[in-house]
RNA sequence: GGCCCGUUGGUCAAGCGGUUAAGACGCCACCCUCUCAAGGUGGAAUCAUGGGUUCGAUUCCCGUACGGGUCACCA
């Protein structure tokens, strides 16, 4: 009896590995082209670090013209939740992230490459090590998972290197007749790996961001096949990948210390190595410490966080790019009207070590990015955005053609008001430009430097009653403030105030201030202006009047 | 603990043996201005540390410290 004889024991069904080697050929792309993917669990919940990877990985697809896929790790049964791969699919969808290939829902995919979920892959796994198991690379493993605890803690009380490896692989010398026994008796087992490894021997890698690593060979007797028949994530990566043509592995750098192993995994089965590219985590400081993301601790690991904020899916992929690559910033500014679709991003380049997030420098971005959105574009986003998290919003953005004026104020123009920086600031920012609320609210009517009430009566009255018109332009309007501003006994020019500030006792800035408080609630709003010809005379004259009722 | 990897302002970082050590966010000041948000100008602020190598080290080598990763029938 030799080592087929157990193979076929083991997996009586399993088809010969030419037959997927057939089915899954070389792709046809050209030359350099990058062929790459994103592979998460389905464990509810999809972590900024995992979209980083996903928008990376594609755009250095796409820039290649190569081929970015979805492959979903369903191996952990145990970790799996219900739709977990639809959520994972609609969060990338939420960031403009569409893979070329891969699950587009629960159990279907689109792609020649697939079943693009691995626990649809189980009878290829099977092949694969049977095929291992035929050439005596790999053996099944009757230790019981007490027993491997057992192994652990005498290894580590007497504190030499834990695992399965040299004498400590029990079953790695198991005869063949024995082990056909075993297993004819009933007796439960796995299969592991044969290393040919050495832990004294070092190999040398190069990996596509961190550069030139150099690690212990791998010696450890690694489980490819799980008690419940899926394979583990190493042999499922070597087997998956390679079938699925992947030129580039980028996954995240917990990974690295992996790839001695993976490089020998790929090796025995006489596959082609792909080139790796470990990506640094995205780190948070905590307590002065830095440490990744936390899926517990911190809110901003999810990317649901963005969308329940409302930061735009442009503003985070921005960011997320200027942390992947820092000359991003320099393109942005030198290029404001390009798609990132047209920055050239380096996977090389990119940081060895984790970069802290910044939620402050993400908000700046949001306010760029919002800056230059339509009128339309801020009112779309804002809408979509309000009707998922802010019912209140969306019932105050009911009356399009107003909210688009609202929107349109300071905007369009070469200097774009910059001040939403997500959509859940929106509601603050145009609040008081919805008479409901206006009225609804206690204003806070603190007028500043002219604070008497005969001044501020008398200004408002005047400004309504003489002043005042819907028609005006910009220049007659202000030129109109500052004619009151001259009747009143205050200074014309706030340069000519501040030459003689003993000559006045306000100025027209300060008059601005009483109409404005008087008109928003507010002491600090966009250009009053445009404030004005929105609300139109009738609707300031009545916020007067409630100002000098409150007086 | 073993094995890997890393360390440039508060943060993201450029830099690849000779630089006034870019730029961005944040901070401060001033300018602009009807108040803000912006925008403009300027400013404070960085090469972890000790040894080498070299005419010269932020840059190359070694040690130390600190930080991160990894050591599962989880990915």
């Amino acid at each position: 009896m030799d080592y087929k004889d157990l193979a076929n024991l083991i997996f009586p069904n399993a088809k010969d590995i030419s037959y997927y080697e057939e089915k899954y050929p070389e792709r046809n792309l050209k030359e350099g082209a990058i062929v790459t993917r994103v592979a998460p669990s389905p464990t509810g919940f999809v972590h900024i670090g995992t979209l980083y990877q996903a928008l990376v990985a594609k755009k250095v697809a796409a820039q290649t013209e190569g081929v970015f896929f979805l492959r979903i790790e369903d191996t952990d049964q145990k970790r799996e939740i219900e739709n977990g791969t639809t959520e994972i699919i609609e969060s990338f969808k939420d960031f403009g992230i569409i893979p070329d290939e891969g699950m587009i829902n629960e159990t279907q995919s689109n792609g020649e490459y697939g079943p693009y979920k691995q626990s649809q892959r189980k009878e290829i796994y099977q092949a694969y090590a049977k095929y291992l198991i035929a050439q005596g690379k790999a053996y099944p493993c009757f230790c019981t998972p007490e027993e491997g605890e057992a192994r652990r803690g005498k290894q580590e009380a007497a504190k030499i290197r834990p695992g399965y490896y040299g004498v400590w692989a029990k079953c790695r010398n198991i005869t063949v007749e024995e082990a056909i026994e075993k297993i004819k008796n009933g007796e439960k087992y796995i299969i592991r790996f044969k290393s040919p490894g050495r832990e004294d021997r070092k190999i040398k890698h190069k990996d596509v961001i961190k550069g030139n690593v150099e690690f212990p060979e791998n010696d450890q007797d690694i489980v490819i096949i799980k008690a419940d028949g899926l394979p583990t994530y190493h042999f499922a990566h070597a087997v998956d990948d390679h079938l699925m043509r992947t030129t580039h592995i980028i996954r995240g750098d917990e990974w690295l210390s992996s790839v001695p192993l993976h490089l020998q995994l790929f090796q025995e089965l006489g596959f082609k190595a792909p080139k790796y590219a470990h990506i640094s985590p995205i780190m948070k400081n905590d307590n002065g410490n830095k440490r990744k993301l936390s899926k517990r601790k911190d809110p901003e690991a999810a990317v649901s966080y963005y969308k329940k904020m409302g930061i735009p899916k442009e503003a985070v992929k921005e960011y997320l790019l200027n942390i992947a690559n820092s000359t991003f910033e320099n393109w942005r500014r030198a290029n404001p009207e390009l798609d990132i679709s047209e920055f050239d991003l380096q996977l090389n380049k990119m940081s060895v070590s984790g970069a802290l997030f910044d939620i402050v420098k993400l908000q700046d971005v949001g306010k760029t990015v919002i800056s230059k959105f339509t009128a339309e574009k801020v009112y779309e986003e804002a809408l979509n955005w309000a009707k998922e998290f802010d019912k209140d919003l969306e019932e105050m953005l009911k009356d399009k053609s107003y909210a688009l004026k609202v929107f349109g104020i300071e905007r369009g123009n070469k200097k774009p008001r910059k001040d939403i920086a997500k959509w859940s600031d929106v509601k603050y920012i145009i609040e008081y430009m919805y008479g409901d609320k206006f009225y609804s609210q206690k204003q806070n009517y603190d007028y500043q430097v002219i604070n008497e009430k005969e001044d501020i009566e008398k200004i408002l009255n005047l400004y309504i009653t003489d002043y005042y018109n819907d028609e005006d332009d910009k220049q007659t309007w202000f030129d109109k403030i500052k004619e009151l501003a001259d009747k009143m006994g205050y200074a014309k020019e706030v340069k000519e105030f501040k030459a003689n500030p003993d000559k006045y006792k306000a100025h027209v800035g300060d008059v601005s201030t009483v109409l404005r408080i008087a008109l928003t609630g507010r002491t600090n709003t966009p250009d009053m202006y445009e404030i004005m010809k929105i609300l139109r005379k009738e609707e300031i004259k009545r916020r007067f009047e409630k100002a000098i009722a409150e007086l």
